[in-house]
DNA sequence: GAAAGCACTTGATGTAGATCAAGTGCGCTG
DNA sequence: CAGCGCACTTGATCTACATCAAGTGCTTTC
């Protein structure tokens, strides 16, 4: 089955969703679009393969074209905790660890089949210097990444469990509900008996 | 008494933590220098006075060149969450309402008398287009951003009331000895009471 | 120096969510 | 298609922290 959610029944390109990110923010010609490209390395990954391990460095930030990840940390008495989905069209990495080459904090694991595009820091410092705008691109990612990372924290601090379910579905709901339930209550911070609970009140409410 | 924690005892020159912090991400040449102090406006800002309104526009950046200041949030119910502490050589602002001219989610408030630099934004990008060095600086400063947001989103999800405030506590001791209790409690997202127990149940065990 | 205001501490009680333990349902494999 | 494995649901009980209410201590003001 081709027909993948929000997305063209046909793909007629690998790159198409990575170089519509980058047309949203910079302008960028089509002969740059070719030259970026190149920059880029196609992979195919399995549902359930690792592509990040924490421990090791992160040799690459991962765009998706098509599929889902999760980034997450194991704690001291081995519970995941999930830090990020991350679908088509979003990036997915340990920047920490790829930008100053420390140990991951993160796995970063495939929860369905999916097509990515890996970036290697050399790689990327080339594209940055061959087209300089897409160093503005970069930036823009991660000033919105701050942004999304200081809402989170708010949320953290100052919502209940029902609400910050609630805030989620707000804001993305088909990844919410694309996503196994386990993980969604990992990311929100709570059990999966309490996610359990929270759907079924808010599903009697309706 | 002029001798503040940390501080020499007698202060050169108002942009002497700037320029330190700048040249402990990047080289500057001592002409770079003098170049750089003419973008920033200084300050002297009361305790107690606000630098920022939540609903306004973030128009500058702040460097801390001596004080405490914290951002938060106020919530629906009237509750205020702190959200960052900055002192001595640390940055402030609401990013995303800096660069997006969107409102400002936070207020920003002095804890102590204080002296501050504001850059604006057109003198930012002035500052960058003249010295592009800086661009590599305030990247950096993005990126350590991130990667502290993301170790605070964990800690949130992952750690007991007391583990979050015996980690912070490693972090930044002096800041957090420093600053009100209450604002404390209020960034680990606990109540006075319980970081009070907390406190003291860990002092009875020394 | 006394009074007022407010931050911090302490005690009692309540509660949102965690933990534990089964039961049910769904997807995958042979 | 049947069986197995595991995700999700449900019920009971527990607990870390919130809430409420005073008491104590510190700082500021007059």
């Amino acid at each position: 089955m081709q027909v993948v959610l929000n997305q063209p029944a046909i793909r007629i390109n690998m790159h198409d969703l990575l170089l519509k990110s980058i047309s949203e923010k910079i302008r960028i010609a089509s002969a740059e679009e070719t030259r970026i490209k190149e920059f880029f390395i196609p992979k195919k990954v399995r549902k359930k393969q690792y592509i990040l391990n924490a421990g090791d460095v992160c040799q690459y930030i991962t765009f998706i074209e098509r599929g889902m990840l999760r980034s997450f940390t194991v704690d001291d008495d081995g519970n995941e905790h999930v830090v990020q989905f991350a679908v088509e069209g979003w990036w997915i990495s340990d920047i920490g660890s790829f930008l100053s080459g420390d140990s991951a904090l993160y796995n970063i694991e495939a929860l369905e089949d999916s097509e990515v595009l890996n970036l290697t820091k050399p790689a990327m410092d080339d594209m940055m210097d061959q087209l300089p705008p897409l160093e503005r691109y970069f930036r823009l990612l991660m000033q919105n990444n701050i942004v999304a990372l200081q809402r989170r924290v708010i949320a953290y601090m100052s919502l209940s469990a029902e609400e910050k379910y609630l805030k989620l579905m707000d804001v993305c709901p088909d990844i919410i509900s694309r996503a196994p339930q386990q993980y969604v209550a990992s990311y929100l911070g709570i059990t999966p008996e309490t996610l359990s609970r929270i759907r079924k009140q808010v599903a009697s409410r309706k």
